[in-house]
DNA sequence: GTCTATAAGAAGATAGAC
DNA sequence: GTCTATCTTCTTATAGAC
């Protein structure tokens, strides 16, 4: 039972695929449909729409991100017990760490596609805007912010507004990740960059110079 | 003679507005007539089809910027000349720099849509993926780079590597720019949190620490 | 669940009057 | 230069056979 994968869940695959690049006005029932492997009208025994289509994607990343991995966290939801690991962490686990989340998002085939959509469709959909700011931007930059605020008053870090210090943490990955979105070619040399940013960053922040 | 704006620049103008916010394929030339106030086919009186007005847009803003004030210059290309405005920069000032090339960015009618076309049509074109990395991303961090390079040879900031100076002095304001671009109404909260940054940046690179 | 056939409307573009 | 009328093709969606 189930051997093949449900047609229901390759249409949202191959969908996402095709809206992550031409947006929703874009893609035609028929350029879904023939991705997929069979004709436009055999669609609507699985969606009642185009829309339809749109919106299980819509419904699928939310439950998809529900209480789980966003951007840049590392046990999920609690920063107290991510403050173990940062308490003595080294400059290159740190750079481990932050080529690891940066590579998810770049790799993982479903958060680098849905990115893409979300930049395509923000301007047209106040949802979408919205989902996208406290996705890209509002949630790593909180939870970062949480994250330096204790290793500031653990010492570890230097005394210095933990909001603008995640804002130096993440913007740099953020930008870099937007240029990998369309330049995978240069995702070598954007790692080396991102290595060198992390350098940097702690070199400036922790609490003992050299 | 000249009285009233030229048609065919009309044209351009109301057709940038409507794919800066829906896209290519999500804007159809009735659209572009209607906010024009003239009825579709005395579009073709201007121009030859629907791709001929972008790719007009396209020209002209490439004409526009062409050894221009590209993100985030002050005297054009030369950062030599800048050098000598930034040497004995204050804070105070590089914070009312930094605002007024922000604000330019995000009140500019143009600079705005232009940007918002390019985020939206990126994925489709390369020759328009490789435009957003240039103007967007390369060119800023180029000119900034080499700024850096200056005032950390001069003594007046530290002695670290100019590249990654520049990554984190853009690139928070690229993502408050992404983030006004969708939330016009986040800009006094933004605008705030720009200047707490690069009154931190230049806390953490001015060569003489508190 | 998939197909072919087809309806109904939208979209890009042209013809020709004014 | 703008209009109305029209052409052609594309697009979403439905009907009904298999």
């Amino acid at each position: 039972m189930m051997e093949k994968k449900d047609t229901k869940q390759i249409i949202l695959d191959e969908a996402l695929s095709l809206f992550a690049v031409n947006g929703y006005e874009g893609v035609t029932v028929a350029d879904i449909a023939n991705a997929v492997g069979i004709k436009a009208p055999s669609l609507y025994k699985h969606y009642m729409s185009k829309q339809d289509i749109f919106d299980a994607i819509l419904t699928e990343m939310e439950e998809r991100y529900k209480g789980q991995v966003t951007p840049m966290r590392i046990n999920g939801m609690d920063a107290n017990k991510d403050m173990g690991l940062f308490i003595n962490i080294s400059e290159e686990q740190l750079i481990e760490m932050g080529k690891g989340l940066f590579l998810y998002f770049l790799h993982d085939e479903y958060a680098l596609k849905f990115r893409r959509m979300l930049t395509i469709e923000q301007y047209r959909n106040q949802k979408l805007s919205t989902l996208y700011a406290k996705q890209y931007i509002g949630a790593p930059l909180s939870y970062q912010g949480m994250l330096f605020g204790f290793l500031s008053g653990a010492g570890v870090m230097k005394q210095e507004n933990p909001q603008i210090m995640a804002l130096h943490f993440y913007a740099p990955m953020y930008l870099m990740l937007t240029l990998c979105d369309c330049h995978p070619e240069r995702e070598d040399e954007v790692l080396s960059t991102l290595e060198q940013h992390i350098r940097q960053f702690n070199h400036l922040y922790q609490s003992k110079g050299d």
